[in-house]
DNA sequence: TTGGGTCATGATAGCGGTAACATTATCGAA
DNA sequence: TTCGATAATGTTACCGCTATCATGACCCAA
């Protein structure tokens, strides 16, 4: 039976056939999907049975070539695996579909050429609107999306020239507030742990925050206390064992992505160096296992769900006409203190 | 300059146009695009240069209206926000572009009803497959995609059963495999943490497989050792807490999802619980994080990469025409032994 | 020369909807 | 009664591309 439809592959139902079986024109069958108060209750009545009876499921394909209109907004991670992205995910496609609208999301594995294809891709599908969680781009990729005319935000960092509108936090006045932060209480040697910077903007913007932290108070930089590592739980505890094992010890270790923090955690209860008697430990991300680990580990709150929220709410006004005047929206962060700082 | 666009929307170059330019007929630059061998090289030449002139994007959604194909794949999880799924849509998304498919993401709350709508969604959009993490659905899902003819697969749970294809490992082996596991190396107390079962089917079998293991081995199964418990740290925490306040107290719990035996730890940690000398700890699924703990945590490693992988591969070939003869592909899982059993 | 391949390209007719305008029915006010 | 406003439905022409068949150019064997 599945082979007959597979094989055979009995053409879809129609608007046009369900337009006979209610005796009344295509053109009725379509208000009364989309407009149901032009149309009487009585014919509709009728034509939501032909629906019903026959399994007539709406071409939108077809219905966005005739109306020059789609359904779809289109999402662009520089990676899905990330779980950190998750939520800002989830909160889009959320508000996305409540209001009828599907999420494409695809992957551009940090490389901007991959995003100008899949940009590409995604205005083939004339999606209504995009999400781009990265603020550099190829300047075809900008022509492009210029071109288009529909709305697009940029997500992974706040910046003061969108190409259209900008949703998001700093990750320089995060990065630099935490600094500041450790700075406050004390901490002279602050180690920073870096994301890899190649191809990843935020992360040289996280470092730059750092530095920039530092230069306020007056300390200066020591090249050998920064270093960059891969975001895993691996990657953290490597980075802890090399800062542990200078001459010139640090007294703090910001770690300024993802999971390494709690790499490093785990690094120091292997290695018994108390935290945060014999260095302290803080996280640019807050992910759930740091407030829960002993001791709690100090981190950047960042709004990953009002992102994704705003991001699409933007969107559907910008969509819906409604013409959104603010083109920069900051959603700020915080610091949660914990007892590793 | 971006405002003329937003509002006077000059219409998007067409492939008309392009013919246009190269002083040839459009149905040549849809071959030039399309079938490149098709066309000679001089023609092509000409064309590309017109496109590139123009900066034309070819509308898929007309080429999918005509040619009655979409390069899009739909994909619905219960909850995108689980990070545990990331991978698997990370390796579905990549399998997919590189044959120039696009990956549309919904989320179903783990409502079925929810999953209906968004499968009617997903074949308004003429996507060309399907991939649900779930095995229940409602009937009228169920004819729906029948009638659809589409290549879908199923990924949360083997069955005997699919609709169509089943990719995924057995949710009841795996947690009667570990619970064996547990019992061969001598734990008779056996707690057992399950997801909230209500509509969660997969929570209800990897429970059906805990008592399956205990029933061969004839123990007795004890209501107060099995507890429910949501997908999070916390939670995790508070069944670890009541659990070990039995009068009888367990020797050993499988935690049976997501991040709980990751808090069970941490709350051991806290109460100044050996582990395994005073309890054996074991997980559903095998989370970075449980490798890196002291002591390290003994788990089942899920083939999450596999199953996007193996199910994108799968519906291309579907869609491709090639007849993928096996519907049930069992990937398998792994008892990963660690210091906490 | 001629007939029939092959290769490159063009003309035509939709795909399944919707926008825009046309038509008809209905009804109350002048 | 008659006219114009309003509501309900229909007609027509496309949206931008591709399937299909037609055409023309060219070449080679007979």
């Amino acid at each position: 039976m599945k082979k007959a439809t597979r094989f055979g592959d009995a053409r879809a139902v129609r608007m046009n056939d369900v337009a006979q079986r209610a005796n009344v024109s295509p053109m009725t069958v379509s208000r009364a999907l989309s407009n149901p108060e032009m149309v009487s209750e009585k014919t509709r009545d009728k034509i939501l049975a032909a629906i019903e009876q026959t399994g007539y499921v709406p071409n939108r394909i077809a219905g966005s070539l005739a109306s020059n209109r789609s359904n779809t907004v289109g999402l662009i991670l520089p990676s899905i695996k990330n779980s950190l992205f998750s939520e800002t995910i989830q909160a889009a496609a959320d508000v996305l579909s409540k209001k009828g609208y599907l999420l494409l999301i695809a992957d551009s594995g940090h490389l901007v050429e991959e995003e100008e294809k899949l940009v590409e891709a995604f205005l083939g599908q004339r999606v209504s609107g995009m999400i781009l969680h990265n603020t550099e781009h190829t300047e075809r990729t900008m022509a492009m999306i210029s071109n288009s005319g529909i709305p697009v935000v940029e997500s992974g960092d706040l910046t003061s020239h969108p190409m259209d509108i900008s949703v998001s936090y700093s990750n320089f006045e995060a990065s630099k507030a935490m600094t500041r932060y450790l700075l406050d209480k004390g901490y002279r040697r602050i180690g920073f742990v870096s994301l890899l910077s190649k191809n990843n903007n935020r992360a040289c913007l996280r470092r730059d925050g750092y530095l920039s932290a530092l230069e306020e108070v007056g300390v200066k930089a020591d090249e050998a206390l920064m270093i960059e590592a891969g975001s895993s739980l691996e990657a953290g505890r490597g980075a802890l064992t090399k800062l542990v094992q200078l001459a010139e010890k640090p007294d703090a270790i910001f770690f300024a992505g993802d999971i390494m923090a709690a790499g490093a955690a785990f690094e120091c209860q292997k290695l018994n160096i108390r935290i945060p008697d014999d260095i302290a430990i803080a996280s640019f991300d807050d992910l759930d296992i740091l407030q829960h680990m002993s001791p709690s580990i100090t981190s950047l709150q960042i709004p990953r769900i009002e992102i994704g929220h705003e991001a699409a709410s933007i969107i559907l006004s910008r969509i819906e006409g409604q013409e959104t005047s603010a083109v920069t929206k900051d959603l700020g962060f915080n610091i949660v203190e914990r007892q590793s700082t």
